[in-house]
DNA sequence: ACATTAAATGATAATGATTATCAATATCAT
DNA sequence: ATGATATTGATAATCATTATCATTTAATGT
């Protein structure tokens, strides 16, 4: 909980920003919250704690959390972008069904290592990845078959 | 060219909706085109074809084309939704420069065989995958390692 | 503690992308 | 050709996000 928090001061700091109530406010609703979240649903989180809020403060406050580390968007298709933790969070990919939308996530350690050898041999220094696998679960596939005939 | 024409015209079909003239135009400007395009890009195009084609008929092509397996959509984190192309263009993955934006395309035989395994685990049929990599370029990591002191 | 300076806030307007509405038109099966 | 129904383009509406701005607040130096 406070390691976050001295984390997203530190960040702040070095970047000539100030930590301020309405900031921690976003980043306390943000740590208590778990899965995919939308500005949205944080800011109704948030207002809870203090109902003054204002909704672009969330929103700023969103991207600064991203930009410090503590938060990632979870890429998803439809509707607003939603963020999910990373720190002190492991790693996970998602498996997402195109019909019914079920949300399976999974890690695969051969799939990691697969992949900081292509930031290696680019060059690149890793900040993140997204994986995401699309298809149909059982259930969706068998309704779909039938569907054809 | 055409095989692209005649599996969206079954499509259409299959779903009791109508080839059009609108349709032809959006798939042929789709099919000519290269790369991530934008809905707004996709119109430009489509627009110089024929010039009186409206801008929701592109919204609700592209989503049609997606749908048919001809166009899907690559995450991009900033802006409008962008789709490529998948019938008959070769699977490749992304690595992106978070600070200067330079997108690498990259292909891992292993990483596509370890999704493999994991669609058959968790009982899904695959229809798609996406696997973004984010991280600075030797260049940008260099500037921000600068930037720090 | 106090003043100073710059950043942050919330309200609101503005933007950008996408979707809904709807009357007119085009397509397909018969 | 005819009729039933989907499609069109134009426009308005919506949704998510960002910009603007006057006021407030936090960090720094005194």
């Amino acid at each position: 909980m406070k390691e976050e928090q001295r984390l997203f001061e530190i960040y702040l700091r070095n970047k000539g920003l100030k930590m301020t109530s309405a900031r921690e406010t976003v980043l306390q609703a943000f740590l208590r919250s778990e899965g995919h979240l939308s500005a949205e649903d944080l800011l109704a989180a948030a207002k809870r704690i203090d109902p003054g809020l204002g909704q672009a403060t969330v929103f700023r406050t969103l991207k600064l959390l991203a930009d410090a580390g503590l938060a990632q968007d979870a890429c998803k298709d439809e509707g607003p972008r939603r963020y999910e933790h990373v720190y002190k969070h492991s790693h996970h990919d998602h498996l997402v069904c195109v019909g019914c939308g079920r949300l399976i996530e999974f890690c695969h350690p051969q799939i990691e290592k697969a992949q900081n050898e292509i930031f290696k041999e680019f060059g690149f220094r890793a900040t993140g990845h997204r994986l995401e696998l699309r298809g149909l679960c059982a259930d969706c596939a068998k309704t779909f078959d039938l569907e054809k005939e």
